[in-house]
DNA sequence: GGTTTACTATACCAAATGGTATTACAATGT
DNA sequence: ACATTGTAATACCATTTGGTATAGTAAACC
């Protein structure tokens, strides 16, 4: 089960809960990039682009290398699926046919693991 | 496409990254509960607790009925399925066999859409 | 060598966050 | 009528957040 009071989940969501962050995930979704490239969409200053890429990096979403004068960020999305983890937890009550999925949930979960034991 | 700039999502992924409003949520998930029996496992003062399930309800993520002095919560989940979706875009990031769940994505939205032409 | 270029670090600020203590009020129970 | 219960409202505090401006460092370029 995803504990409630994981510090991960703290920093994982609180990096979430700014459209810049958002914004930056979503450039290094595409590829690596420099905090240069990462900053200029950003409407606001370059020291403050670069302060959300080091929220990003407390929640190990982002890792950066430093490569000349450049420091090249690319995306960790592991933290993401911890996040999505947790949230799903709570699919029945939004889903109105809940009934319906969790059997078909539970259909693939168990398609998935006689694949495994083919493997 | 689920945009990072959204306000919504904003709010909702603040609404999450406190250890507090997440076990909110865990105890709603179970039920209607009313202030006091949300606030008595959280180890702060009642007005303290009462705060956060105002962040709660400012994320849309609890709603609140007043029966006589009681003031009875009651999760309403639909925001965490936007907060899922704008996840869900990266799962392909952290997903080692990403071509294979793909080719199962498209699958099952040529299949949705087969399905929605009959209708 | 000197000038960009890419980035860090520091100082500073206003506003928001997360908590407390205290007071007040209305509904309920005896 | 009175005490208790469930909650609101206010004031207050320390800390964090999100931003700016400015100065400084280090690599690359002419």
């Amino acid at each position: 089960m995803v504990l409630d009071c994981s510090p991960k989940l703290d920093v994982v969501f609180h990096a979430l809960a700014h459209p810049a962050r958002r914004a930056i995930i979503r450039q290094l979704s595409g590829g690596e990039r420099n905090l240069s490239e990462l900053a200029s969409p950003l409407r606001m200053t370059f020291p403050a682009a670069t302060k959300h890429v080091r929220v990003l990096e407390g929640a190990k979403l982002v890792r950066r290398r430093i490569a000349g004068r450049q420091h090249l960020c690319r995306l960790h999305a592991a933290p993401l699926k911890e996040a999505m983890l947790w949230t799903e937890q709570f699919r029945r009550n939004w889903e109105a046919r809940f009934k319906v999925l969790d059997s078909l949930l539970d259909e693939m979960k168990s398609e998935e693991q006689s694949r495994s034991r083919r493997r």
